[in-house]
DNA sequence: GCTCAATATGCCTCTTCGGTTATATAGCTG
DNA sequence: CAGCTATATAACCGAAGAGGCATATTGAGC
């Protein structure tokens, strides 16, 4: 019944612009051609993402005479927010559990840090 | 804070085959081996995946022998969880606002509800 | 020190992806 | 209907990514 995968929902997020865009579209619904400007990615690079946005369901359009506004969908990233979950106890509640984990298996102080 | 680009994050965990092995290490930390096993990919590929979730700080290793014990790391996916918290607002507090701006710029009837 | 076991790396190929330019489509306006 | 505006699509290209095979590396055991 999932009309998207969950696949193509991390391939569209994996994005940096489309993240951009689905962060302009949390703000308000906007038209394509605010996107571009606020992306400063060309028109049809722009269209593109929308597209990938679209077909991952995390945005919807509404047509107002040759204006497509696009708006947020707040499924998609619900379901991230349920992949998320098993991993949140983590953080929340065994954290010691986990510290020890991690602790045990640490031998190595190594930051993988400043790669980009 | 985090000392690896969000980017990296989302790239590591856009792979399919990656989120598998963020999986498997979440029920417990496993050897190479048993991963290359589980995930079906050759050796070889599974390790580069494992630089992957490395250099994004997603797991660590623990040098047993020959063994590299790898281990998941919850501070990058509390990062993910950060992320989304504006976004989650959309399916929590006002579902009644987005609702009402879903509704306007409807022409499409979807289903939540995503898995893999 | 030689060999085996476990893992990482290099190199090569193939596919996917993101960007660009040019063009098609659709709605508005005169 | 002609022309303009807003957006989508097509064709093409270069860069990045993922997989495979062969090989280097490292630790263990004899």
């Amino acid at each position: 019944m999932s009309p998207v995968s969950e696949a193509s929902l991390w391939a569209a997020l994996a994005d940096p612009h489309r993240r951009s865009i689905v962060a302009l579209l949390l703000e308000r619904p906007r038209p394509v051609g605010e996107i571009v400007e606020a992306c400063g990615l060309s028109q049809p690079s722009t269209s593109k993402h929308l597209k990938v946005l679209r077909d991952a369901g995390l945005v919807r359009v509404h047509q107002d005479a040759q204006r497509r506004v696009y708006a947020l969908d707040p499924a998609p990233i619900a379901a991230l927010d349920a992949w998320l979950a098993p991993y949140r106890a983590l953080w929340t509640t065994s954290l010691d559990a986990l510290g020890r984990r991690l602790d045990e298996t640490s031998d190595d102080t190594d930051e993988p840090s400043a790669k980009d």
